[in-house]
DNA sequence: TTGCAACATGAAGTGCACTTGAGGTCAAGG
DNA sequence: CCTTGACCTCAAGTGCACTTCATGTTGCAA
């Protein structure tokens, strides 16, 4: 039962477009042999593998974070259940994060609510060096120098 | 004082980038009057405006949400801050959402850690369904029909 | 009046994460 | 054997939210 899997088992299987897959092991985040005739033969390991990576996006890394933190796995041998708890682990602190920012989005915005004010200075919202990585954006020009007087009428 | 701002002050003012301030009027999001020699001239009203649009988009709108969201203050006269404050009402139960859709993924994933598993058809990690919309994307793929077995190994 | 930073336009480029298309090959059932 | 669906590659296209570039005009201060 070491059977291989096609891309298209390993699509169905895993809910990710052949296409996709080729994109992901163009850009190192997984791997395969090739068949005889030249088709793509993945490891059911690859599973796994991409479970981590679709996760790992929801949790707001790049692909490029991603393929970094997958390379920390051991090469050679098939990772094991600690080898993926331990990259799983780092999520938890950045979801952490995200939740709590969010959080003080909320709060911040239910306060210009209650003023009914809009003053991004007074609530802190127009502040983006606590917030910015929120969303997973990065508008470094909101950075600007002093977004202080919005609060005109 | 009814003094007008020319782009180059809205963009120090707001602190974003004049392009993006061209972008967001070609895309109406924001308008303008010209000088006599063909130059923007803003309200400063349009901070407000702005204001708006960054929040909004940190809260995870599409600037196409956002031009929606912004259609329904009133054309004519400048909106009150009871307007303003309808607009911002709207985001509080999408933050609310967001935050909860992000707290059900770190229970998912500490669970998932605790076992080791990564099985996410246990974990409903893998199940879009209440956690597609928690960054903003879509991959809509990842309905695909059984993601039922990853649980190899 | 002159000089120059700030402004204008339209087209093209960027980054991310893929998808689509064209044109051809492989493999398994009938 | 033949057909057909699944597979292959590489180039180009997509969508979002802008930025950059080339080229030319405006407006304010000295």
């Amino acid at each position: 039962m070491t059977e291989r899997l096609s891309i298209g088992e390993v699509a169905s299987r895993s809910g990710v477009a052949t296409s996709a897959l080729r994109f992901y092991e163009h850009e190192q985040l997984i791997s395969s042999t090739r068949s005889s005739g030249g088709q793509r033969r993945f490891d059911r390991d690859v599973l796994r593998r991409i479970a981590f990576i679709r996760v790992a996006q929801r949790v707001g890394l790049t692909l490029d974070e991603i393929r970094t933190a997958l390379s920390t796995l051991p090469n050679g041998r098939t990772p094991t259940t600690a080898d993926w708890g331990r990259l799983s682990r780092a999520w938890r602190g950045r979801l952490d994060e995200q939740i709590e920012l969010l959080g003080h989005l909320r709060d911040d915005l239910t306060s210009c609510i209650g003023c009914g004010c809009l003053s991004f200075k007074a609530c802190r919202l127009y502040n983006p060096d606590d917030a910015a990585a929120a969303l997973g954006d990065g508008p470094r020009y909101l950075l600007g120098d002093r977004p202080d007087d919005i609060r005109d009428r």
